[in-house]
RNA sequence: GGUCUGGUAGCUCAGCUGGAUAGAGCAACAGCCUUCUAAGCUGUGGGUCCUGGGUUCGAAUCCCAGCCGGAUCACCA
C-alpha cells in the first residue's frame, strides 16, 4: 500500500532526520484498523488567541447618513456608521426606551432577511421577551413600529412570528454604496508600528523531493491566513523552514554519486528539484531490490534484511560524515541543495507564494540544546540515569517527552524550541502560526507548553494551523515510482486546461495576453478548488476529474470580475454627482448591503484564519452580481441617475471581489 | 485502548457564536445569446442533516451516549 500521509514517517524510521512539514497528502486506501480516530482540528488548544486582538475596525469613510433627532446626540460619536450599525444602535435604542433595559448593541447582530420576506434586516427578538414582558409578535411589533419612528433609516418593518423585518430607506443603501466606493483600502485594516506582529510558518519542504500536491494545499493555505492576518493590521512575517539534512538528503545523494554519471538540471534539462527527486526514487529501487535479494538468500524477514542492507549503511555513513562536517559530502551536499532551491524558488514563483525569512534546518538542529539544558537547571526538564533528558508534562495531561537522547543529540522537538529561539532573536514577535497537517497535531501541543515553560511569551497561544489530507483516488498514488500528483505538473495542466477552455476567446488577442489569462485563470481554479474547503476536511482529488471551471470556482469569479471591468471600459467616467438621487432598487439594495458586509467578514476570517471564509463570500457576492447583471442592463439605462448607480455599484463589486480574491492569492483577469 | 477530529442531496461542499420552509456547485432534465462577455442566468427533480436521548419557545448547530471514517499516542521527523 501506498500512503503518503506516512512516507516521511516510515524513512525516518530508518535513520534519522526527515522532517516534511509541508505535505499532506495520501491515497484513499487505508489501513486496516480496529479503532481509531482522527484529528482535523484546526486550533489544536490554544484557543486564547483566537479571541486576542486580530480583530478589524473597519468602515472608514464619511458616512452622510441622517439620523434620527432622538438619539443624534448618542450616534455622532460615531459619525461613521455603516447601516447595519445604525439598526443595531436603533434596535438597542428601543429596547432602552420601550423597556428600561439596556442592551448592547453589538449584541444585536440584525442578519440579512431571507428572500421570501419582505425587507432588507431581521432582528430575531425572542432574547428581548424577558424585557418586554409580551408576546413575541407583539413586542416585534412594538419594536418595529418605535424604529419605524424614532430612526430615519427605518422605513418599514413587518413581524411574522418573532422576527421582526426591517425595510431600510434605499437613500440610506444609497449613501452607504457612496461611502463605501470612497473608501479606497474598503474592508483592509492599515498595521501601525503597534500592530502585533505575527510569524507565519508554512510550506518547509524536505530537500529531497520537488513540492506536491500536499504541499500546494499548504502553501495556499498559509499564504492566504498571512495575507488575511495583513488585512486586519497585523504586522507579518512570512517564513518556512527547510528540512535540509537528514537522511534522506543522503540517500539522494548516494543515489547520485553512484548512478547520476555527473548529472545535473542543466545537463538532464531538468528541475533541480525533478531531479535530485529522481535520485531519492532511484535509491529507494535499489534499496528494495537489494532487501529482496538478502531476504530471499538469507531467508529472513525484511525488517532484519533491512538492517542488513550495504546501501543503507553507505547512507547512514554518508550521515555520519555530513555531521563531522566532512568536505567531500558537505560540498556534494551543498551543491545538490543549490539545485533544489533553485527548482522550489520556480515553484514558489509560479505557485505566487512567497517568504520574508526563511530558515535551514541545518543551522538550527543543534539550537535547542542549551535552551533544554537550561530547563534543565531550572527544574522544567530532568534526566534519566542514562543521560537522556525528559519533560514531565503529565501535569498537562500528556505524557512525557523525551528532548534529548543519551548521547546527546537533539529529536524534532529540541530542534523546534531552537528554531523558534532563533525566531524570537530575529523578530520580537507577539504571536506564531504554525501551518502544518493534523497528523503533527499532538507535536504542537507539546511545543506549545514547553516553549510556555521556557518562557517564550507566545509559546502558550501559539496556533497550530492544522490542516487535513488530501486524498487521492485509491491506487492512484505510487510514491516509490515517483508519481504523485507534482505541485509544478499540477499547475502546468491546470493553465493548459485553460487555455483550452478559452480558446475561442482568445482568438484575437495577443498570444501573451492569452497566456497570462490562462495563467490567472488556471491557478484561480486550483487556488479556489483547495481554499474554499474547511482547511481541517480532509479533502478528495481525483486527478482523472480535472478542477472545473464552471459554477462555484475560482474563474467564476474571475468571470464576474472581467464582465464588470469590460463594462467600465465602455462606460467612461461615472456621473457621480447624478448619482446623489438615485435610489436603488431592491436588487441593487441587495448587492450593496453584500458589499457592505465584506469588512465584517475580513474581520471573521482574521479571527478564525478561514480562506475558506472568504472564498464562500466571494462567491455569493459574485453570484449575486450576475444575477443583477442579468436582469438590469446598465449602459442602456436611459435614467443617467441610475446608470450611476449600477456604474458605482458595478465598480465596487469589482474592486471588493478583487481585494477578497487577493486574500486567497487569487489574480482577476482585466478580460477573458 | 487514551486523546483529538469528521459524518448534511448520487458526488464535492456551505450553513454549526441556537432562529423562519436546511442552501450552493457538479451530475440529470427543461428553458434563455439580433441586447453591457452564455466560464453566465432561470426552472424541475433529488434530504431519517449518522443514530438515540437531553437542554430550549426553537437544535443540522449546544450537551450526553452510541455507530461509522480518519489522525495521533517513537530515543522518526
Amino acid at each position: 500500500m501506498e500512503n503518503f500521509g506516512t512516507d516521511s514517517r516510515m524513512q525516518a524510521r530508518e535513520c534519522s532526520g526527515l522532517h516534511d512539514r509541508g505535505k499532506g497528502v495520501k491515497t484513499h486506501e487505508r489501513p486496516i484498523k480496529a479503532h481509531s480516530r482522527t484529528y482535523h482540528g484546526i486550533f489544536t488548544s490554544f484557543p486564547a488567541f483566537l479571541h486576542s486582538g486580530l480583530c478589524a475596525s473597519f468602515q472608514d469613510s464619511e458616512s452622510p447618513v441622517k439620523l434620527p433627532v432622538k438619539i443624534r446626540i448618542k450616534i455622532q460619536t460615531h459619525s461613521k456608521m455603516t447601516v447595519q450599525e445604525i439598526i443595531s444602535q436603533g434596535v438597542a435604542d428601543a429596547v432602552k426606551s420601550l423597556y428600561g433595559v439596556a442592551v448592547a448593541p453589538e449584541s444585536v447582530n440584525p442578519s440579512p432577511t431571507k428572500k421570501e420576506f419582505e425587507g432588507n434586516l431581521t432582528v430575531v427578538v425572542f432574547p428581548f421577551l424577558k424585557a418586554s414582558r409580551k408576546a413575541p409578535e407583539a413586542t416585534a411589533a412594538e419594536m418595529g413600529q418605535w424604529l419605524k419612528e424614532n430612526v430615519d433609516a427605518v422605513a418599514d418593518f413587518n413581524v411574522i412570528k418573532g422576527f421582526l423585518n426591517i425595510s431600510v430607506d434605499p437613500a440610506f443603501w444609497r449613501n452607504q454604496l457612496l461611502s463605501v466606493a470612497a473608501d479606497d483600502s474598503f474592508g483592509f485594516r492599515e498595521a501601525t508600528e503597534d500592530s502585533p506582529l505575527v510569524m507565519v510558518e508554512y510550506s518547509s519542504p524536505n530537500t529531497n523531493k520537488p513540492l506536491h500536491l500536499g504541499h500546494v494545499r499548504n502553501n495556499l493555505l498559509g499564504y492566504s491566513v498571512a495575507q488575511i492576518l495583513k488585512a486586519n493590521g497585523n504586522r507579518v512575517v512570512k517564513t518556512n523552514i527547510v528540512n535540509d539534512r537528514g537522511i534522506h538528503i543522503c540517500k539522494s545523494m548516494l543515489a547520485w554519486k553512484k548512478w547520476g554519471e555527473g548529472a545535473t538540471p542543466e545537463s538532464a534539462g531538468k528541475k533541480g528539484d525533478h531531479l535530485i527527486g529522481d535520485f531519492y526514487v532511484a535509491f529507494d529501487k535499489h534499496f528494495k531490490d537489494e532487501v529482496k535479494a538478502i531476504m530471499e538468500e538469507k531467508k529472513i524477514e525484511k525488517e532484519e534484511a533491512e538492517k542488513l542492507s550495504p546501501l543503507m549503511e553507505e547512507a547512514r555513513e554518508m550521515l555520519r560524515r555530513w555531521e563531522k562536517g566532512d568536505e567531500e559530502v558537505r560540498s556534494l551536499w551543498k551543491m545538490m541543495n543549490e539545485w533544489v532551491y533553485a527548482g522550489f524558488d520556480e515553484t514558489y514563483r509560479r505557485m505566487g507564494v512567497d517568504f520574508d525569512k526563511i530558515y535551514y534546518e541545518s543551522d538550527t538542529y543543534l539550537e535547542g540544546k542549551d535552551l533544554v539544558l537550561g530547563g534543565l537547571e531550572k527544574g522544567i526538564m530532568y534526566r534519566k540515569e542514562d543521560g537522556s533528558v525528559w519533560a514531565d508534562l503529565t501535569a498537562d495531561g500528556l505524557d512525557h517527552k523525551l528532548l534529548l537522547r543519551a548521547d546527546g543529540t537533539s529529536v524534532y522537538m529540541t530542534q523546534d524550541i531552537g528554531t523558534a529561539k532563533l525566531r524570537y532573536r530575529d523578530f520580537p514577535i507577539d504571536r506564531m502560526i504554525y501551518v502544518v497537517g493534523n497528523e503533527q497535531n499532538y507535536h504542537f501541543q507539546v511545543l506549545s507548553l514547553l516553549l510556555d515553560k521556557l518562557g517564550f511569551k507566545w509559546g502558550k497561544d501559539l496556533v497550530h494551523f492544522s490542516y487535513g489530507m488530501v486524498e487521492l483516488p485509491e491506487g492512484k498514488m505510487k510514491s516509490r515510482e515517483g508519481t504523485v500528483v507534482d505541485a509544478d505538473d499540477l499547475m502546468a495542466t491546470m493553465i493548459a486546461d485553460a487555455a483550452d477552455a478559452s480558446a475561442d476567446r482568445f482568438r484575437d488577442m495577443p498570444a501573451e495576453e492569452a497566456a497570462e489569462i490562462s495563467r490567472m485563470v488556471g491557478l484561480g481554479a486550483l487556488k479556489y478548488f483547495l481554499l474554499k474547503v474547511d482547511p481541517r476536511k480532509n479533502m478528495l482529488f481525483n486527478p482523472k476529474e480535472s478542477i472545473d471551471f464552471n459554477g462555484n470556482t475560482g474563474p467564476f469569479l474571475q468571470y464576474t470580475y472581467a464582465r464588470i471591468r469590460s463594462v467600465m471600459r465602455k462606460a467612461g467616467d461615472i456621473d457621480t454627482a447624478a448619482m446623489a438621487h438615485a435610489i436603488p432598487n431592491e436588487k441593487e439594495t441587495s448587492l450593496i448591503q453584500k458589499v457592505a458586509d465584506f469588512p465584517s467578514i475580513v474581520a471573521e476570517a482574521g479571527r478564525s484564519l478561514s480562506p475558506a471564509l472568504i472564498a464562500n463570500y466571494c462567491y455569493d457576492l459574485a453570484k449575486e452580481y450576475n444575477q443583477f447583471y442579468h436582469d438590469y442592463s446598465i449602459l442602456r439605462e436611459e435614467d443617467m441617475a441610475v446608470k450611476a448607480l449600477r456604474l458605482e455599484l458595478s465598480s465596487v463589486v469589482a474592486r471588493t471581489l478583487r481585494s477578497a480574491a487577493s486574500l486567497l492569492g487569487i489574480e482577476m483577469p482585466e478580460r477573458m
